[in-house]
DNA sequence: TAAGAAATAAATTAAATACTAAAATACATC
DNA sequence: GATGTATTTTAGTATTTAATTTATTTCTTA
């Protein structure tokens, strides 16, 4: 792997290293879920879920679409769900 | 992924999410190098590289032998090696 | 057994992360 | 406009992590 790659893949995995946000990566495998039907499937509060969601977005993995007074996520990177995948083959 | 399961892949992905171990990994993958080795290629102290390849061996990753005073690392498990593949496949 | 090289260990400090609680924002409906 | 719900933001604290420095261990060879 490049030097160069090395950082933005170091700092990719990061993202998802926390249990909290390959939890939350994973149910998003399947399509987009808001903050609440996150928090439901996700034991902890909702403004933790808030937290996690913003870093994931400022690392581009996740993107959100407002829709009334509902954030529906999705992952933003096809190569992220076929990491996840990848994840499950390996290690489920 | 199940429950169970988030907390082992996550522990192991925080373990590879840092830019020197995953650099590491990468050049384990081909075979086996002594820390000296390593040190070469990648730039830090020899404490430092040292430090990073403990965790390594304490998560199950990496597995050393001892030759002469040399200490020999390679990657233990199979499928770390097929997720760095699939790193390099994705994202390089 | 003394000197040197390779690697680890331990201690310290600095920096980054994560969680909690409380306050603020945004929208919907009444 | 007031109320309620969903979500974000901010601030504070506690914990974890990383790098540096120094000391120690292990082995080799002279």
């Amino acid at each position: 792997m490049f030097e160069e790659k090395v950082g933005t893949v170091s700092k990719m995995l990061k993202s998802i290293s926390h249990p909290l946000r390959l939890k939350i990566l994973c149910l998003l495998q399947n399509g987009e879920l808001s903050v609440g039907e996150l928090q439901t499937q996700v034991k902890t509060t909702t403004a933790n879920i808030s937290q996690h969601l913003t870093l994931l977005r400022h690392q581009g993995i996740v993107t959100s679409r407002k829709e009334a007074n509902y954030i529906y996520n999705r992952i933003a990177d096809e190569r992220v769900i076929q990491l996840i995948d990848t994840l499950q083959d390996l290690f489920c």
